[in-house]
DNA sequence: AGTGCGATTGACT
DNA sequence: GTCAATCGCACTA
């Protein structure tokens, strides 16, 4: 249990190796419900603040939904990179967002990383969001970020090799995974490529989606 | 150069 | 439940 005494502390108490580029799968959906249970680590002067990944997104090849869907621009070059790459771009003028990229170089397409259960470091959240309730540090994809001091200088760093920001295996396997219609999307709308894992307090959407 | 619109959030009725 | 903030990008002219 951390205690928050504002130190160093937090760092080795959960151990984690980036997870191989081999490994992840070389399809978008699936590599989003692969990436559930996952560790986000990130690596800050202050310490490490990690947590366990509760929710994805899929932003397939061809997705109408996807900024990759016009083709490469320079904000959305990162979608492009080999699967396991940083995508982080703000939306609506106040929120990054992080996506991880998920298909062969070339191909634009990826994974967006909405939410994830707050482990260590959970004090330096704290401080990065402003607000205490550990449930609300990291429940949405803008909070996220936040909390984890997500911004553009992170886009296109490699998540596959520890830095900055990278992907961690766990020793343990994560629970039941739930499925449901991606949120605050217009286009393809009804397609079923949002992954979280059921029954966590930490992911965001409605009730009626998280069952 | 101008316009419209989000892969959201936080404040408010 | 509703709604405005805020800004980079795509699109039109």
């Amino acid at each position: 249990m951390f205690t928050g005494t504002g130190g160093s502390g937090n760092t080795g108490s959960i151990k984690t190796v980036p997870l191989a580029r081999s490994k992840l799968p070389i399809d978008t959906a699936a590599l989003a419900r692969y990436l559930i249970g996952k560790m986000l680590v990130r690596e800050l002067p202050e310490g490490m603040a990690s947590g366990r990944i509760v929710e994805t997104e899929a932003y397939v090849i061809g997705d109408a939904a996807g900024h990759a869907f016009r083709g490469m621009t320079k904000r959305n070059r990162s979608l492009f990179l080999e699967r396991g790459h940083a995508y982080v771009y703000l939306a609506y003028g106040s929120s990054y967002m992080l996506n991880v990229s998920s298909e062969k170089p070339g191909i634009g397409a990826g994974v967006l990383i909405r939410a994830i259960e707050p482990l260590q470091g959970i004090e330096i959240m704290r401080l990065n969001r402003g607000i205490e309730r550990l449930r609300d540090l990291a429940r949405g994809p803008g909070r996220l970020a936040a909390a984890l001091r997500i911004d553009s200088a992170l886009d296109g760093v490699d998540l596959c090799r520890e830095g900055p920001l990278w992907l961690g295996h766990r020793e343990d396997e994560p629970g039941e995974i739930g499925q449901s219609v991606r949120i605050g999307i217009s286009r393809d709308a009804h397609r079923l490529l949002r992954f979280y894992l059921r029954g966590s307090p930490f992911i965001s959407g409605r009730r009626s989606l998280n069952e």
